[in-house]
DNA sequence: CAATCCATTGACTGACGAGTCAATTAATCA
DNA sequence: TGATTAATTGACTCGTCAGTCAATGGATTG
């Protein structure tokens, strides 16, 4: 039972680099296999096939994204602290490490026919939106819910922009638009 | 020469359709040629190669998408007007239908290891940009750009939720988020 | 009507990749 | 130890697909 978890990660951890170094999902399972120093068949034995792979590594990068806004947000119970943590989270560097804006790009693909994929994605976005929703009402009351919308399209939509564009290296000038935008959507609220 | 230009646009068209059926850029030049009417050698013929087809295509799209923003611009001057005509434009049901979303998708994957995407994405986004500051500058002055450079996040981050959200239907909801930002912005600027 | 040129076909090839499976090795246990 | 079970291999199959090419059909032109 030890060799099996083990074998997993392993597969997981090779398959978001091998993605990332590819760009695309059009990677072999055995190149996969050997990055994980490992034959083809084992791949297929623990996961059945590509897709369940996929999923499954997506599966992790959600669940290692859901542990780092959690170990971001321990101890913080200012409204306006709370708020800035998880919106930094999204852009900090396990987001664009190895191959992980290539794994989202491609899981956006998936999600238009994979079920499972579309299911994984509605679930962040869930999460997301009620995570800012919550620091959002007492600053915001009614008006959270619309402001925790266009904060989740911004975060996404800027993401996306940063992690296209190359000439980009840091991305302090992303998360500073996104406070920015938090910070006007406030100061909006006193009209 | 007649018949090449009607042959490449049905082509193209067809791609559009195929990878919109599909979902993915998984689809074989032969399916899309014959969902053109053609022999797939005839794809080959014209555009060389399958990458080259998908870009034809991408270009095809930008190039619409270019023309009804004129369109759609033609004869407002107002600051406001202007700005809604653009943000408006880019949830019109011409970014929805037949295989646009998944075009885009898989246009952002592709951007990541090919030049000549990348060029045509940071086209896209330089002139969306300067769309959007030429008309906010006599709103916002110096603020313009970064108030543009979020409306512009938005719009992505949104477009993409929403194309991604099979339980939407409208796009109206989306569109009255971008113009709300727009207006937040707008009357942040009198801090 | 030749002759030339463009448009178009579709059978074919060569490569590649997902998934299988029978065989091998390593671990566990009684 | 020997027997049983779990882990792992990698050669193999079978289908698929990008791209080629030689041949055909159809205009156009002089």
């Amino acid at each position: 039972m030890k060799a099996e978890q083990k074998r997993r990660q392993e597969l997981i951890a090779a398959t978001i680099r091998e993605i990332g170094a590819e760009g695309t999902l059009n990677v072999t399972v055995s190149q996969i296999a050997k990055r994980a120093g490992v034959s083809p068949g084992l791949a297929f034995h623990y996961f059945g096939d590509k897709e369940q792979l996929f999923l499954a590594t997506m599966r992790s990068i959600l669940r290692t994204y859901g542990a780092l806004i959690r170990a971001n947000l321990a101890g913080k119970t200012e409204p306006v602290e709370r708020l800035t943590a998880i919106l930094e989270t999204n852009f900090s560097p396990s987001q664009f490490e190895d191959g992980a804006v290539a794994a989202w790009l491609n899981f956006y693909v998936l999600a238009q026919t994979s079920p499972e994929a579309q299911r994984l994605l509605a679930l962040y976005h869930r999460r997301f939106h009620s995570n800012l929703v919550y620091s959002l009402r007492p600053l915001a009351g009614d008006a959270a819910h619309g402001i925790a919308e266009r904060l989740g399209g911004l975060v996404d939509g800027l993401y996306l922009r940063f992690a296209l564009n190359r000439s980009h290296v840091d991305p302090g000038p992303a998360v500073a638009q996104v406070l920015k935008a938090l910070e006007v959507e406030l100061s909006a609220l006193n009209d």
